[in-house]
DNA sequence: CCGGCGCCGATTGCCAACAATCCTGTCGAC
DNA sequence: GTCGACAGGATTGTTGGCAATCGGCGCCGG
């Protein structure tokens, strides 16, 4: 990230492997890059190391790099690392979270309420992250934060399928209702239960077989 | 690490790095790691960028690279981090360890009695290590595994001090003990419990002040 | 005598061209 | 007709050199 040429091709890529432009499996050809996002090749090919690193890409030694694809089990295998992380995040977060920060958490649930009841799926898998993202502030821990931030980067589209299975949404607003109660409360032990039992609910979902939703589109 | 070159030159700087040569903050100029490797300029700098991404190293844009120096407050936030992850691996190993894996292990921990009994501090430490291996070996689970790795490669110093403290290969010897225990009787919970505590006395003993060693120097 | 300013060596960041490697389509032999 | 070898094209990996930037040193003014 050293370059601003580097940062922005680096910002267009995750942006496009995201978005689902660009899906697993894609092979990123490297000139391909340059006429997409306009820097040079040395850049096209730092930033695809940095994806790379950070587990999003695979590089094939003379044949290039392709967005990587995460089967079920790898997914289940990182929502475990995160369980066992978001878990350490929750009880810190509870150790340390000041006033200041309990007002806005418990708005927010609020607006997730909203938004489930709504039903703007969209809307709420948002608002998951952003819940997630204020805990982990408040748990002032970069280090899992950013760890976790990694892992989860590498399966927004299993996230993405996850957050449309009729009911979950439910389901998991009541996990994390009781996690934000614990941290409020600054009950550590319950906060870590509760943040292990919501992320062990995502690892039960994705274990499970996708559901058919007769949806011929 | 696509080439040889340059899985060679970032070999030999995580060698030198985890050796001590070049302790942290020392500056790693690239045109004398090329004198010291006899690799080109670009597989020095590809190398680096490799030891940046798993955080041994830090880069100030056109102030060259110096190895990273992690304070106390972040090898400690760094090993709870890792106290999460072991504890997901010995909950997995004891529920994924097979009849051929247990047999070595026990004799592991019988060799690492004898090196505590013998005071061979540094075997014990090479042993700990190997015994960490195993225990992730049958928990089958790289994700975490891999990221426990990376994590443990940042603190090799504090590591280093930690294991030269008067009385601390006991407690240590103790809890391993108990996690293989755990392990070995197929008992998720207890495993959890185990390498939980294993790992929090080095969070204790690392937030502990350095013990003085009547060395003024 | 001291602080600010501008040059200089050293070092990094970047780019364009070269060399090595691999996939694809075609030709020939069996 | 099918299999194997071969050449062509495309893509990546590497090297060397050049421009940009930074810290330090000496110089000048106060």
């Amino acid at each position: 990230m050293a370059s601003a040429a580097q940062e922005s091709a680096e910002r267009a890529l995750r942006a496009a492997i995201s978005r689902g432009d660009m899906p697993p499996g894609h092979r990123l050809v490297e000139a391909e890059l340059v006429a997409l996002t306009g820097v040079s090749r040395s850049a096209v090919r730092l930033a695809i190391d940095a994806l790379i690193a950070e587990g999003l890409v695979e590089r094939i030694p003379h044949r290039g790099a392709r967005v990587r694809i995460v089967s079920t089990a790898e997914a289940v295998a990182i929502t475990e690392c995160r369980m066992a992380l978001e878990g350490l995040l929750a009880r810190k977060a509870a150790e340390r979270i000041t006033p200041a920060e309990i007002v806005p958490l418990r708005g927010h649930l609020r607006v997730m309420t909203d938004a489930v009841d709504g039903g703007d799926l969209l809307k709420y898998s948002d608002l998951i992250q952003q819940l997630h993202g204020m805990v982990h502030d408040a748990a002032r821990h970069p280090i899992a934060a950013g760890l976790v931030g990694r892992l989860q980067a590498q399966l927004v589209r299993h996230q993405f399928q996850l957050s449309l299975r009729p009911g979950r949404p439910r389901v998991s607003l009541a996990e994390l209702t009781a996690l934000v109660d614990a941290v409020t409360a600054r009950d550590p032990e319950r906060a870590e239960a509760a943040a292990v039992a919501h992320v062990r609910s995502i690892v039960d979902a994705l274990s499970e077989p996708v559901q058919q939703t007769g949806d011929p589109a």
